[in-house]
DNA sequence: AATTGACACCATACCCGCTAGTATGCTTTC
DNA sequence: GAAAGCATACTAGCGGGTATGGTGTCAATT
């Protein structure tokens, strides 16, 4: 009584590792990630074990999977930002809201990300979870180094405070994520509400690279 | 060969606890509370499972109460600068460097308690597991209005933008606990790395809050 | 001071549910 | 007809929790 390819499953075999992204990444984001079984994800795909384990090797496959695929989608959604000219202070603010933007348009995949983030390095990982989490943890690297660049320009021409870059870049890639852990997209809601949130989010991230150091 | 009470065990049955509690803690924050066992935490303490289950009623329990003294410490370091006088910006400025300089002594803790943050209901949560999430929900809550009270009264006052109270507290919040994120303690580091992480925060935590609300 | 219970404290050994992962075979597709 | 795609049924092991018994401590009693 199987087969009948229904919905999504038309367009191949990458829309169908997708669509089983898509709903783990649900799964996980509202329940957790230990506290949602494979078994799970299945159910609320109307299908069994053997369709996700056919696509995925493991569990820990599904994550790292999903880790990658958030990154991606942020690093492609802010590029543009970082690519686009003027100040320091305008690209940040463009970088910043773009950034808080794409937090709650895939809610789900950041949720997972910052849950998994202290990566516990899940003893017994397999060759292809620790190739995901290298290119993940790669991307992630080249994608903080777009917002490094900018502070580091911005601090060298005066317009924000000459503080510790580190820390810096640290404090304001947590401010930027904040939504991942507060944020509920409301029914029925258009998106005024999102355009608030990013732009006082990036407002506050100016703010911030701009204080006084000393005190 | 057992019952000879040694080393923190002479100062009474709370001070076991304690010591349970801070191996717990270190173990989660080290592992990830998942991937740690009972059985892991008694062998850093030189036990068994039987004197865990003997002070906690369960792994759920354990969490519970870490989350709570991490929110009792944080509170009660932290209140000292809301009552102190002085306008808001110089308040703000004190609790910031409190709550950083806090996030960085007791780390662990800290650690388990945004591991968990996203409370995933933990179904089947006993009579005592609830009641010290409740415990933690109350104090939790009049923690973040002390915050509350300085940033409305900095707005009022007009030294702080005029922005959405709820973005900007739960954004200062993420702000000031980024260090649990990625804070490393160095060997032999005598406080001036602490100081120096706890000055900046602070300082951009003001200057996230200051930030003009349009644009 | 010595004895005796009573109870806190903890070790040992055991159980058992839960779920990640597998083995297998039936469909559908190309 | 070969291979991808998936359902079904099963296994295995980990780890949370418990049942039980032993050991020390402390207070009351004699």
């Amino acid at each position: 009584m199987s087969g009948a390819r229904s919905a999504a499953d038309h367009a191949g075999p990458d829309a169908r590792r997708r669509a089983i992204l898509d709903a783990a990444a649900r799964r996980f984001a509202v329940a957790g990630v230990e506290l949602t079984s494979i078994d799970d994800i299945a159910r609320s795909l109307g299908a069994t074990k053997g369709k996700i384990y056919h696509h995925f090797g493991s569990k820990g496959e599904l994550v790292r999977a999903i880790r990658l695929h958030s990154v991606q989608l942020t690093h492609d959604h802010v590029l543009p930002a970082y690519r686009g000219g003027g100040d320091p202070a305008t690209r940040l603010h463009r970088m910043a809201a773009a950034h808080v933007e794409v937090m709650m348009q895939a809610l789900a995949y950041h949720r997972v990300v910052v849950e998994t983030m202290r990566a516990h390095p899940h003893r017994g990982a397999t060759q292809v979870e620790r190739s995901l989490a290298a290119q993940t943890r790669a991307l992630q690297g080249t994608y903080e180094d777009l917002f490094r660049d900018v502070i580091r320009e911005g601090i060298e021409s005066g317009v924000f405070a000459g503080q510790n870059l580190s820390i810096a870049l640290h404090s304001l890639m947590m401010l930027l994520n904040a939504p991942v852990y507060w944020y509920r997209p409301r029914l029925g809601e258009r998106g005024t509400d999102r355009d608030a949130i990013k732009t006082q989010i990036a407002a506050m991230a100016l703010g911030a690279l701009r204080a006084a150091p000393g005190d």
